[in-house]
DNA sequence: AAAACTTCTTGCCATATGACAAGTTTTATT
DNA sequence: AATAAAACTTGTCATATGGCAAGAAGTTTT
């Protein structure tokens, strides 16, 4: 099932979780590789989608349209990040957002169902899948307290700091929202620590 | 199982949701009533908790110290609100929130084992349950776009508006850090609304 | 009832961030 | 290459919110 000979991102990602050669040959094949371009929806809103991803190359964005118009990014994804909407994926209802592909973007695929599967009977990577949803849950929850507790500045430094390929990728924009400020306001943040 | 003869406040829960009798006679064991005083905490920073809660009457709060040791009113729950940590619940990970009560409080607990039993057995159920789960997720995630899209004093008037009860109940530095700002700034939206 | 706390309000001033608009640079389209 | 469009920067000024400190009001403890 494997598609080519070159060292397949996936191991990457399975590494050090504790699985077995045994176990990746029965999880390999559940995922599907996929590749969305520039400007391209994984997800709209409204939509239940039964899938999650895992990013191999690209950039993606999640946003929200607030009541007044304003387009809000929610999240920015790179390189290695796993992109999962729960209510669609857990409970299927409808997603109120939008990932939309910033880059033109490689993703390794898996359906709810196999990833149930998958779930309730390889231990180890359950445990690994625990680790990254729980990590992505707590993500949103630390985004959050940061814009109670941070200052923009600080805000920036440490996506910079955390994720310093999306600070090269993504449009100031973007990046703005995602911090809760105006690109205006970004820009001199930039210019400040810059010196 | 029926502890008493007043109306049952989880008839109310499950009242509108299309389950039936038969259903609600398997239902309504599993739930235990349990009491918790003013300031006694249901979850501590770093415990895993296998229930969830319905809370019959009082007032809870869950907060977060940040790094620089802030304390920070995370989410604030009234009568009727469901208090789920899904992290410690389908995860079993270690909470980072403790959730306390603010005045006398009665709920109706759940375990995680009973919850998942029903789920899978009874459809209404897990209709209901969804409801509820995704509801407290979006809410997490309306509140995190509040921040970034709403004046403060806009945040101020959807709670007012959403949770009345919250407002009179709740000392005005919880609500002040649930909202993002300082009880000074928020002691002053409050005069300014006054007119 | 007094004392000790906690909660809430208010004043003064500082500062982070926003609004708007103009200009520059970079990227996309024809 | 020319043009258009988008991304980014910068200036001026306005405003929301914070920091600090003092006092008032309400609550709990002794």
């Amino acid at each position: 099932m494997e598609t080519n000979t070159t060292p397949h991102f996936l191991y990457k990602v399975f590494a050090n979780s504790g699985i077995t050669q045994a176990e990746l040959d029965v999880i390999l094949p559940k995922y599907n590789q996929i590749t969305f371009e520039k400007n391209e929806y994984l997800l709209k809103e409204g939509q239940v989608e039964k899938k999650y991803w895992f990013i191999q190359t690209g950039f993606l964005r999640s946003y929200i349209v607030d009541t007044e118009g304003n387009d809000i990014t929610f999240n920015l994804y790179a390189e290695g990040d796993v992109v999962i909407d729960y209510p669609s994926l857990f409970f299927f209802e409808p997603t109120r957002e939008n990932i939309q592909a910033l880059t033109d973007t490689v993703c390794w695929e898996i359906d709810v169902d196999s990833f149930q599967e998958l779930f309730s009977t390889v231990p180890n990577y359950r445990e690994q899948q625990k680790g990254l949803l729980v990590g992505s849950y707590f993500a949103l929850k630390e985004h959050s307290i940061s814009l109670i507790a941070d200052q923009a500045k600080d805000r920036y430094l440490k996506l910079l700091k955390d994720k310093p390929h999306i600070i090269q990728n993504v449009s100031l924009k973007h990046i703005a929202t995602y911090l809760g400020i105006t690109d205006t306001s970004l820009s001199r943040i930039r210019k400040e620590i810059m010196h």
